[in-house]
DNA sequence: AACTATTTATAAGA
DNA sequence: TTCTTATAAATAGTT
C-alpha cells in the first residue's frame, strides 16, 4: 500500500522494520476498531513489540474479550467440581483408616467430623483468597492500561488541523484463557 | 475503501453488518498476519462474532502471546505464597485452640500433627488437579482450533487462479492473563 | 462469491 | 522524526 509493493516477510533492515511497525501497529488498531464499531462485536487485539513491549487495544476491553474464551464450560465446571469431591472422600477414607487404629480414643472426640470441616473451612479460605487475588490483578493491570492512536483524519487541510484537531481514541489492555470455534 | 466513504458507527442493517463483518474480519486477521511477518514480532487477535462465535489469529499462537502478557511478577507470587502461609497458620492456631480444650486426649495420639499434614497433602492435591485441568482445557482449544484465510492474491489474471491457486494459512485460536505499558 | 469504483493504508521520499 | 505523496491494498455497493 506504498510507493512499492512489498513481500511479506521480515524487513531485514532494522530501521525500516521499525518504521514499519510503527505505522501497522497503529493501523491494525484502528482496523480492530472499526470491525467493533461498524459490526456491534468484541475485539481483542495484542502485539508484543520488537522491544518485548505489550500493546493492546480492546473492545470492551481486553481482558473482558479474552475472558469470554476462557469461561470453563458447566461441563468443565461440574468435572473440576466431582474431582475435588473425589479427593475430600480419599482424603476422609485415609482418616477413617487412621481412626480404625484409635477408634476408641477417638471416639470421645469426634475428631474425624473436625477434620473434614476444617479442610473443607480451609479449602474456600483459599479459593476466596485466590479470587481476591485476581481482581487484584486486574485492577494493577487498568492503572498501567493506555495508548492513544489517532483515529479519523479528515481532509488533512493544513497541518496542524491534521495533527491537532482530529479526535482521539484510548486503546486500553488485557487478557485470559480461550476456547474456539468455526461459524 | 469501497464505493463509498462510510462512517464508523454500527451498521443498522443486519445483512450488511454480517457482510461487513466477514470482509473486515479477514481483513484484520491478515493485516495482523502480515504485521507479525514484517515485523518479526508477536501478535494475537480475537474477534467474537455476531453470534458470538470466537475467532482468533496468534503468531505464534493465541494463547501463548497472551501468556505473555500475563505471567505473574515474582512479587506478585511471593504475595501470593505469603498470603496462604498465613492462612495455614492461622487455621493451625484455630486448631492448636481446640487442642488445648483436649489436652490429654490428644496427647494420647499427635493429632495436631496429623492433621497439618493432612492439610498440607490436601492443598498440594488440589494445586496439582487444578494445574492439571488447565493443561487439558488447553489441549482441547488446541484441537478445536482452526479457521483459514486467503493470503496473497498476486495478479488475479484468472478467476480459477485467483481462487484457488493462492497459498493459505491456519488461523489458530487461544488466550490468558495480561499487563501494559507503553513504549 | 465476484466485481470495480473508491477509499484507506502505507512505502518511499522529503 | 514527522509530513507528503504515489501506489498498493482493502472494501462498500453492486451483481
Amino acid at each position: 500500500m506504498g510507493r512499492r509493493k512489498i513481500e511479506i516477510k521480515r524487513i531485514e533492515d532494522i530501521n525500516e522494520r521499525k518504521a514499519t511497525f510503527l505505522r501497522r501497529r497503529n493501523g491494525i488498531f484502528k482496523k480492530a476498531d472499526a470491525l467493533a464499531k461498524l459490526c456491534n462485536v468484541e475485539v481483542a487485539v495484542l502485539v508484543i513489540s520488537p522491544t518485548n513491549l505489550p500493546y493492546t487495544y480492546g473492545n470492551p476491553c481486553f481482558n473482558d474479550v479474552v475472558e469470554r474464551i476462557q469461561t470453563p464450560s458447566a461441563s468443565s465446571k461440574l468435572d473440576s467440581l466431582m474431582k475435588e469431591l473425589e479427593q475430600i472422600k480419599e482424603l476422609e477414607e485415609v482418616l477413617r483408616k487412621r481412626q480404625e487404629r484409635n477408634r476408641e480414643k477417638s471416639n470421645m472426640m469426634g475428631i474425624v467430623d473436625l477434620k473434614l470441616e476444617d479442610l473443607v473451612a480451609f479449602k474456600g479460605k483459599l479459593e476466596a483468597h485466590q479470587e481476591g487475588l485476581k481482581r487484584k490483578h486486574v485492577e494493577m493491570e487498568d492503572l498501567s492500561s493506555l495508548s492513544m492512536l489517532s483515529k479519523n483524519t479528515k481532509k488533512k487541510k493544513t497541518r496542524t488541523e491534521s495533527s491537532s484537531g482530529q479526535s482521539r481514541e484510548m486503546y486500553e489492555l488485557r487478557p485470559r484463557i480461550p476456547r474456539n470455534y468455526l461459524e
